[in-house]
DNA sequence: ACCATTTCTTATCATAGGTCAATTTTTTAA
DNA sequence: TTAAAAAATTGACCTATGATAAGAAATGGT
């Protein structure tokens, strides 16, 4: 009998997120509770082992993820079969292919579990919506996109700039405690080199830490 | 007489924009006369000559600016004094130094005009009240971000995954019209590489398309 | 129209990073 | 615990792009 109830509970609890987790989803925010249960009643939580797909190039793409807990990561495959990381998602980020969304077209991108990861789903339909209806909510997402844009600004120049070494340096400094979860040709393909290429790159500055 | 009266009328222009202008600026939006006129008394117009900077690296950013017509280069200085372009800017296009803007520091990009250029200039801080003020402008300017963001992520795939020449090719369809005011060699640090490199590709396409 | 300046091209040589193949190390699953 | 699979490293060699320098072409100011 307990055991079943309990069953039950965590089942409702796989259907939506709580009033609390909303909270933390927008940060605080200035709505009403009525608000709140509404916003609540837009998510669906997502529960994925490691290794599981989020989302797969050429399925269609509905909906923005919430990275409640975990560690996500974004890639495509080129023309010739090469995989890119485009991003490395942790706690608190958001994610999707939002050019596939915007265009509506189909995905680009692959995302992938790299640990057991909670996510909470949000349909593009009801973010739109969410937005109109609540207007703080467009207001955080509009600051969400405006971080988000800056920090492809200062990708893009480090790209442009920087040696891969440098990037690689820049990257554990940007990530500290990612480090554990993703493998090093994950690494590598985000900085836009090949995996021998990182490995050398490791080897030259582990002597130079130890002279 | 006349010639004083016509040098008045250019001096009135100056410091404001009309609100037809502000339509275009906008698109179409929904709002009324006085908040038009409202939006309008924010900007400030900007005639700039070719070669003139709009910002330069190191100076404080405090507005964003509309690109109504002309042409505009964002590059910046890295620590070897090299020059990257970020991004090229022609008519109906937002600019600005982003990331410097939203972190209050100070700029690390310049900005300099390719042609005789006219931009309307709005304050972060105008641009904040407006958005709060008059709902439809927070929304346009959010569906901004979001086209944006879509742009930068396909500029980071793209130079994650595809050689120099092809970047060029993608470049040259992207920016149709633009080859006439930009150096070749804003394209090379646009897309990465040395102005003798661009110059390479440029040869071995023309001899591949006369054979 | 002319000279000065800037930009573009070309050639040569150097190098970061890529490719391929083999080996070692680590992780996973039975 | 061990065998199998996945990941990381290494070495030898290759290629695209960078650096430098010099000349050609284009542009701009007078």
């Amino acid at each position: 009998m307990q055991s079943f109830l309990l069953s039950f509970i965590f089942e409702g609890m796989n259907k939506g997120i709580s009033l609390g987790e909303v909270q933390q989803v927008f940060g605080v925010l200035n709505v009403s509770e009525d608000e709140l249960k509404y916003l609540a009643s837009k998510f669906e939580r997502i529960e994925l082992k490691k290794g599981d797909h989020l989302l797969r190039a050429g399925s269609r793409v509905e909906h923005t993820y919430y990275l409640y807990e975990g560690c996500m990561r974004t890639y495509f495959i080129d023309d010739q079969g090469k995989e890119h990381t485009f991003q490395f998602a942790v706690d608190d980020w958001w994610t999707s292919d939002y050019n596939a969304l915007l265009k509506k077209e189909p995905a680009m991108m692959n995302i992938e579990a790299l640990k057991d990861t909670t996510l909470f789903s949000l349909s593009m339909h009801d973010l739109e919506e969410t937005c109109d209806k609540i207007r703080p909510v467009e207001r955080f997402h509009r600051m969400k996109l405006q971080r988000a844009f800056a920090s492809f600004q200062r990708r893009i120049m480090q790209n442009l700039s920087k040696t891969a070494r440098e990037r690689y340096i820049n990257f554990l400094a940007s990530y500290p405690d990612i480090e554990r979860e993703v493998k090093n040709y994950h690494i590598a393909s985000y900085l836009g080199i090949t995996s021998e290429s990182l490995s050398r790159i490791r080897r030259e500055m582990s002597r130079k830490d130890k002279p």
